[in-house]
DNA sequence: AAGTGGTCTAGACCACCAT
DNA sequence: TGGTGGTCTAGACCACTTC
């Protein structure tokens, strides 16, 4: 039985940092298996309420991700994703040499009646003719699932939108078929824990610290053509933005950013 | 005692629920306190454990804080940030009629033997012979602390600047007493959970989930002046971020976006 | 002094998964 | 079928807050 117990720090918590500086020493490299809560439990001398709070620690913190209602494994490093770029998740991680997809969840066209008024508002739509398309997608990368994304699409814009193979990149079909370029957006991110009913659907832990979005994004002739509320995986996922006051832009400065954004990229490497 | 119990889903679960409705009906308003778990458990005919878990639930989800080790009571409106606006933290809850503050943990010049390199490389310091202040600080809105900002200027840019009030605004000090405009940033978000050396020092409870952000700051000259670590509480702040390509600032679309996001604040209220 | 949250135990039962 | 995670119990002790 190993002996790790020192005074006033809990020791849950012990046990969780002991894990940790095993993950981070490489002794437990990516993909391996962490002992069961009851061979934990033995090992510590602690009981398994104690062992697997440790390991709920370690969990939230994205160290450790558990697969299905089975066993816990060491976390792979963390996805980036660039909130500023116009670029999408999707090419992101493409670029990044990760394998991007979809899953499909719900692909429907809605009458105005049916829309939310945030959504109506958001795509600036006030004519009670219009129909909307209502896409929600997993997000997956490598296969693993990563986000929740819950968008609306004006249907005039993009007529038979739902026709094409949605598990693509959206943003690439709009630029492809319907020659939108996205050229900037408003975001409200709020961070929250992931809900019962979306871990449901994502196939994940509930309670996982999530960041969400809410997206309004415009093509450069000022038109909004998209609404959407995303749920991206914060124990999974590190996010990379750029900001800037309208005067730098004028100024030029596009270029610094490029290379303090790759000064930044090179240092998580 | 109040029967609530339904198949499948957990009790800790159906409980937080229960008190998430009556503070979302305003039935637990803003301050009031929770019932101690003992009377929960009592209530619920549960066991304190699970009375416990409930409670936990809606402290990480931002519904209820703990004050010091005592009692929890419902939670006030999150207070909202904008990341991308030039106006820092301090300005921005002062507009919103909360009271800003500062608590100064450290305050100290260094050497530049001292820095990390990621510090040096982000001032784009070269010079052995330059010093770095070093200011750490809680941010507080309303007496309640809500981040804490551990940041580091070229002494060079601003003399003497330790010498100042460094409980005000900062932005504003080297906006008014060295007339340097912030003009842009490249940040690097992430979602964690408050490290408990942290927690004790701002004073809030381990765990909570935070907006991690490095920020790398630039004057309208291109020449960085900042480099800050900050750590915001996700659990009492909503956070505003604007992103566009540089076309679509060339193209005039700033109006645009203060309308979009007077729409989000607007819908916020 | 009484009450409270923070921690911890040693069990238990269940549904599900891998073998 | 045996092991696993997910949940839950009914206690306990301590340090601290509140009165």
């Amino acid at each position: 039985m190993a002996e790790i117990r020192t005074p006033n720090r809990p020791i849950y918590r012990q046990v969780a940092e002991q894990i940790a500086e095993e993950i981070e020493a490489g002794i437990l490299p990516a993909d391996a298996r962490i002992s069961s809560e009851r061979e934990l439990a033995e090992r510590y001398g602690i009981s398994r309420m104690t062992a697997r709070a440790a390991i709920n620690i370690l969990v939230q913190r994205g160290l450790i991700v558990r697969r299905n209602r089975s066993r816990a494994y060491v976390a792979q490093p963390k996805f980036r994703f660039d909130l500023s770029s116009p670029g999408g998740l999707h090419e992101q991680l493409r670029k990044a040499g990760v394998e991007p997809g979809a899953k499909l969840i719900t692909a429907e066209m809605l009458p105005y009646d049916a829309l939310s008024p945030r959504v109506a508002q958001a795509l600036a739509l006030d004519d009670e003719e219009t129909f909307v398309y209502h896409i929600v997608r997993v997000r997956t990368a490598n296969g693993e699932p990563i986000a929740l994304e819950d968008s609306y699409f004006p249907a005039h814009l993009f007529p038979d939108l739902l026709d094409f193979n949605l598990t693509d990149s959206i943003y690439g079909i709009l630029r492809k078929y319907f020659g939108v370029e996205p050229a900037g957006s408003v975001q409200e991110l709020e961070i929250s824990l992931l809900d019962a009913e979306w871990a449901e659907i994502m196939g994940v832990a509930v309670d996982l610290p999530t960041l969400e979005i809410w997206r309004q994004a415009f093509t450069a002739d000022n038109a909004p053509f998209e609404f959407a509320h995303d749920i991206y995986r914060g124990d999974r996922i590190l996010f990379i933005a750029r900001t800037a006051s309208p005067e730098s832009f004028l100024a030029g400065s596009g270029l610094l950013w490029q290379r303090a954004l790759d000064n930044l990229q090179a240092e998580g490497a």
